[in-house]
DNA sequence: CTCAATTATATTGCGCACAATTAAATTTGG
DNA sequence: CCAAATTTAATTGTGCGCAATATAATTGAG
């Protein structure tokens, strides 16, 4: 192994942007517009792999909580306020309910939350959380915390890089 | 330490919890360390939907094309070069094999991709575009193009944007 | 050469994400 | 008042992501 022909860190980590014509030695296509298409330009792949590794930077602190990272997405909602229908809870977590319903049976099963029909509205679910659910809380506290120590970035720079990412994809409200 | 992030006043919604009159603190917790858990202060809960939602805007593009988003991403890696072991596909995607493995098989069921086993150490499974593969380079092209007018944010911002989220997390090596 | 350790991939099991569909309750129009 | 349209969840089916485990090939020590 390492045979590697080459591959290594010639695509100048920094940003040359402009193209230049580096003379990149592509055997094959003849003129590509290639380099669009170079992983290593990606935004959307910047992000789907920070998410990616944010989820396993969670796993070891979480499951001291019992908790997957998108329940504890949906924990940090509830400890907001308590009584939701399974409705806003999808508008505060983008997800839709063929997501949240599983997770919600999950999390009840786990005995953090309690679903019920709304009897005002009874095409409504009502999720709450029990006395255990809003105990986690407290435990909770110490998370971001600990997953904060991971970043490479000055604390006074987390939240414009966070209103950066926030305001890069308008809402869709279909 | 990191008493939170900051950035400007901390009431945005104004959405109050309880009775909906001036929020006094001390009916619930002692004492909160609440600002840490909301939801709208996460830098990776705005990494994890954005994600979300940038996966949900390629998938009417890599519909035309027979792809989803983490195949695309595979192709970008092997549009750049192609014959790869599953492993250094690993390596550039920060997948492990047991997503790479079925996603590669279904790629290879749709003719886009050829596996086999490395005659010179069977334990590796080389992974070759195929002609029909390499041909969809060509389509591809317009994908970046057209997913980047849903960015929210100027094309000369979206080079550091990439850079800093990619300086988020120091590289796992283990 | 032999056997243990290491390496590379595959398999299994669980939990998301989401499109498409279904089902039930509420609202609305005639 | 009733039937159609709308709203809200749940269900179904596909495709990730990843931990844990299994399997097979290579390497290495004696």
């Amino acid at each position: 192994m390492t045979d590697d022909q080459d591959t290594t860190g010639q695509d100048t980590t920094g940003q040359d942007t402009s193209g230049g014509a580096a003379a990149p030695p592509s055997s094959s296509t003849p003129q590509d517009g290639g380099e669009l298409l170079r992983l290593d330009r990606q935004l959307c792949f910047a992000l789907y792999s920070a998410s990616n590794r944010i989820t396993r930077l969670y796993r070891p602190l979480l499951d001291k909580l019992g908790l997957t990272y998108p329940q504890y997405l949906a924990m940090l909602v509830l400890w907001e306020r308590s009584p939701r229908t399974v409705g806003e809870l999808g508008d505060a977590l983008d997800l839709d309910s063929g997501t949240l319903t599983p997770l919600l049976k999950r999390m009840e099963a786990n005995g953090l939350v309690a679903r019920r029909r709304d009897p005002a509205d009874e095409r409504r679910v009502i999720v709450e959380l029990t006395d255990a659910g809003a105990a986690l809380r407290e435990p909770a506290l110490s998370v971001p915390v600990t997953l904060a120590c991971h970043f490479a970035l000055p604390l006074d720079e987390v939240g414009p890089l966070r209103d950066r990412i926030k305001a890069l994809l308008p809402p869709e409200k279909p």
